[in-house]
Parts: structure tokens; C-alpha cells; sequence
DNA sequence: TCTGGGGTCCTCCCCCAA
DNA sequence: TCTGTTGGGGGAGGACCC
């Protein structure tokens, strides 16, 4: 998909259409998650700091992401490309890899190239929003050809054609060439894809490591025989915490690390797993980065016993100085407890209060501790605007209708009244305490979509035309 | 100027056992 | 008993991806 979130904003809001949106944390410390072609223009990129993004597009509309909706969506992407082939591998919300071959669906570039283009179709008419394709032989090519068809085309790589096509290209484009990677090889005097296959295995060997020297020489060659995997299963859950202000104050930490351990627990559980190593994760006030993990005897997904392992960790960590992120994970993951074991994680020392909390259930412990923590931020104070009505986030006003945030501050939010299918719509200002304005579920993007439920079996009519009306809108 | 969150994979080092 | 080798597991960190 396209500027995934920032398209899907654009969809879901009239007024943004043709207009710099941002999508990311709105913190001091957020960065950026999307930005729309528009604000690419400007010059704002993702994993970009958001104060250097507000000063290159000062009057671009910055939303936090609404994870919700755009789950929805790709759910939707997600089933159609499951009728294509059985093997489909989900890389991110709004990117996967289809294996046509096994879907019996195309069997040449002729075929294939028919079936992007109506998935392209289809996709625009379900979703709303538009997708580009890749098409060739392998995953990394596929992946590069999607690339370059960005924004909403495709490309078809001839079987044939790959060296050839690749040798001028950055090193960058190659999977697994990141920053680091990419000014390793200038440094080599290797800047184009035609340099890594010149020259040769075992000098990107010696270079990079052995996995990722032959790995390279062979994606330079235009080899990858990776196969689609349908289904994979999660190697770790992660939560992790940046906060506005460095932390010092040692107890603050120690509370925020058993709040990571509970909301990670949370996560394991609801993924129905368990897992053996518990992973601590500190960033200090100058951006260093350390881990400290402790293996366990057994699988578990306790939140005591991660909990107390989280700690234990923290203990060896000076702390001095300040901490800007927190995080706490597990690896190591199972699909089963060992229960016996976890009275061997405890220390001894603690088998009184141990005993004592085993008497509260583990839910109702998390959610008392959620409770506490969720008004620690400003001890006590009201809940500002900002987190109450985020900005991008739908509301429902009883006299005007459906709108979204567009911003708060100051006792006041305001809001845009438009629908996906309006047009841009009136701005309004209300006190954050009316009570005619309640939070809202987002609105699907299309009101109406064609029956495409025969797809790929037959197109509807109007699908097997040019793109309907939206798309002019949105294509450069 | 300031650098998110949730992941994966690889490498290196150390320790231990065979 | 001592020494060297090998391999696996655990721990830490780095790079990369979306």
C-alpha cells in the first residue's frame, strides 16, 4: 500500500486530500511513522524526528496512528490476496508476498501482469485506497519491482532481465543493506549493485560476515530462492516505553519496569504463549542502548515471575545519569507453562510476599497495577486534551455529526465535521468537557463497495472499467 | 536537530561439557 | 591428569525492516 497510513487518513478525511500529512508519535521525542507524497515533497521522510519534520512542513496536518483502522484495512488486503494463492507472507500491516505459481493463478508475465492489475482494481474498490505491485521471480525482486511501481503502479520484471536491471541500482536497494551496511561498502569503493557481483562471494565475505557476505553476492546476481512462508510464528513480544523527560528517579523506574513486564505478559498471553527468556532493555540519556536477559528453567507467562526477573535484571544497571526508554520482552517462546518450575525463578528471599500475592489473581493484580500507573504521569492532575482527544482520532457530536480531532489545548478541542464520502467539512471548537462529544469508531473508507465477493472468478462490471472517481484525485 | 515501537537475524564472546 | 578442540547455550550488541 501506498503512504499506508497517510493514505488511510486522506481516505478517512475529505479535508487532507491533496495535502502534507504526517502520521507519528506527537510527542517531544516522536518520530515520524508516514508521511503523505505531499509532505514528501517538503522533505519529510519516515524515522524522522517530528520537531525536524513540523519545521520543514510547518502546515502539515500531524496525526498520531490509529492502529484500529488501519488493521481493518489490511485485514481487508489480506483476505483478497488469500483468494490469489495459498501462500501469502504478511512482511508488515500493509505489505505481503504471493506466490501466484501456487495459486495457479498465473503462469506467465501475460497472466501475472493481468491479475496485479485487477488486484490494483479491486483493492482501490474495497479499500479505497491504492496499492502498487511487484511482479517477478523472487521475493527481493518483487519486492524492488513494488518499490519502484510506487506510488500506485506495477512492475513486472522479466524473467531474464534481473542483472541487467539491478547493476546500475544503489547498493540500498538490496535487502539487508541498511545505513551501516551501505557505507561499509562505499567505503570498499562498492556503490551499485553491479559492484557487490563484480566482486565476488568472497569478498563480501570478508567484508560483512559470512552470512550476509554470500547472501548479498547472490541478491546481486539476482538470486534468491527464498520461499513464500504462509505461516510464522512470533519469535518474541516486546513492549517498550519512550518517555517525554529522562527518568531518574530509581523508584519511578523500578515502576515503570513492572508496568512493561504487565503490559508484556498481557501481550504473551493474548497471543496464547509463553516464553523463557525475559529481556530488559535500557536506553540512557545519551542514546546507548543495553540488554540484560535472564533464561528461566521453564517457559511461563506468569506476570510475577516476569515481573521479578525484569527486576532483578534492572538491579545490575546504573540507571545514573537518566533513562529515556524502558523495555521489557520475552524470547524464547512456547505454547506451554511449566508451572512447577516458577517457585524456582523466586528468590527466597521473597517466598513471604510471594505467598501473600498468590492469594490475588493475576488479572485483577494487572489491572490494579494499571490503574495506578495510568495516573502517575501527572500525578493527579486532569488528563490533558492531547491524550484525551488525540489528534486524527473520530468523535461523534450529538448535534453535528461525525468529525475527527483536529486539535486540542487549553480547555478546548477542535473539530472537523466530514465524513470519508463528504465533502471537507466545517471546523468547530468545544469545551474538552462538552458533553454533546464522545469518542467514535472510524468510519469504513468506502460507504458502498462493489460486489467483488466472485473476485477472482469474475470482475463486477464497473471493476473491469477504468478506475472510478477517487483515483484522479490522489494519482500525481 | 534529535533520534518510536515491534520485531528478526547475525556475530561475537564466554562458559561448559564431551 | 593435562591440553586442545568442538559445539551448544546463554548473553550482549549491532544492523535492518516496516
Amino acid at each position: 500500500m501506498d503512504a499506508f497510513y497517510a493514505s488511510a487518513e486522506q481516505a478517512a478525511k475529505p479535508s487532507l486530500r491533496g495535502k502534507p500529512v504526517v502520521v507519528g508519535g506527537l510527542g517531544m521525542r516522536g518520530v515520524v511513522a508516514t508521511a503523505s507524497y505531499e509532505a514528501r515533497r517538503l522533505g519529510v521522510h519516515s524515522a524522522m524526528p517530528m520537531a525536524q519534520a513540523r519545521r520543514l512542513a510547518p502546515n502539515a496536518a500531524y496525526l498520531v496512528p490509529r492502529f484500529a483502522l488501519y488493521r481493518t484495512v489490511s485485514d481487508q488486503v489480506m483476505e483478497l490476496l488469500g483468494r490469489l494463492s495459498p501462500l501469502v507472507e504478511p512482511l508488515s500491516l500493509d505489505e505481503a508476498f504471493v506466490d501466484l505459481e501456487a495459486g495457479g493463478v498465473a503462469e506467465d508475465s501475460v497472466s501475472a501482469r493481468a491479475v496485479g492489475e485487477q488486484l490494483r482494481t479491486v483493492i482501490r474498490a474495497v479499500t479505497g485506497l491504492s496499492g502498487s505491485v511487484g511482479l517477478a521471480g523472487s521475493k527481493m525482486l518483487a519486492k524492488i519491482a513494488s518499490e519502484e511501481a510506487k506510488p500506485d503502479g506495477l512492475m513486472l520484471i522479466e524473467p531474464g532481465t534481473e542483472r541487467e536491471l539491478l547493476a546500475p541500482m544503489s547498493v540500498r536497494i538490496l535487502p539487508g543493506v541498511g545505513p551501516a551496511t551501505g557505507d561499509h561498502l562505499r567505503r570498499a569503493g562498492m556503490t551499485v549493485v553491479s559492484h557487490l557481483a563484480d566482486a565476488g562471494e568472497a569478498e563480501l565475505v570478508r567484508l560483512l560476515g559470512r552470512a550476509h557476505g554470500v547472501a548479498l553476492h547472490r541478491m546481486a546476481l539476482g538470486h534468491d530462492d527464498r520461499p513464500v512462508v504462509a505461516e510464522r510464528d512470533a519469535k518474541s513480544v516486546s513492549v517498550e516505553d519512550t518517555f517525554d523527560v529522562d527518568l531518574h528517579d530509581r523508584v519511578r523506574v523500578r515502576t515503570e519496569v513492572e508496568r512493561l513486564a504487565s503490559r508484556c505478559v498481557q501481550r504473551l498471553r493474548g497471543a496464547g504463549r509463553s516464553g523463557r527468556t525475559v529481556v530488559l532493555k535500557v536506553r540512557r540519556y545519551d542514546f546507548s542502548t543495553l540488554t540484560r536477559s535472564e533464561t528461566l528453567r521453564g517457559p511461563t507467562d506468569d506476570p510475577t515471575v516476569v515481573r521479578e526477573a525484569a527486576a532483578r535484571l534492572l538491579e545490575a544497571v546504573d540507571t545514573t545519569g537518566g533513562v529515556r526508554l524502558l523495555g521489557v520482552g520475552v524470547t524464547g517462546l512456547a505454547d506451554f507453562t511449566q508451572e512447577d518450575l516458577f517457585a524456582q525463578a523466586a528468590d527466597a528471599e521473597h517466598a513471604a510476599g510471594e505467598a501473600a500475592a498468590a492469594d490475588i489473581p493475576p488479572d485483577d493484580r494487572d489491572a490494579a497495577e494499571g490503574g495506578a500507573t495510568g495516573a502517575d504521569d501527572r500525578e493527579g492532575e486532569e488528563q490533558p486534551a492531547a491524550r484525551r482527544w488525540p489528534a486524527g482520532h473520530d468523535v461523534r457530536h450529538d448535534v453535528h455529526g461525525h468529525g475527527w480531532v483536529q486539535g486540542s489545548g487549553v480547555g478546548r478541542v477542535t473539530v472537523r465535521f466530514e465524513e470519508p464520502w463528504s465533502p471537507p467539512g466545517r471546523v468547530r471548537t468545544f469545551r474538552v468537557d462538552d458533553p454533546e462529544l464522545r469518542p467514535a469508531d472510524p468510519l469504513p473508507l468506502v460507504r458502498d463497495p462493489e460486489d467483488y465477493s466472485s473476485w477472482p472468478a469474475s470482475l463486477p462490471k464497473s471493476l473491469s472499467g477504468p478506475v472510478s472517481e477517487e483515483g484522479e484525485e490522489s494519482s500525481p
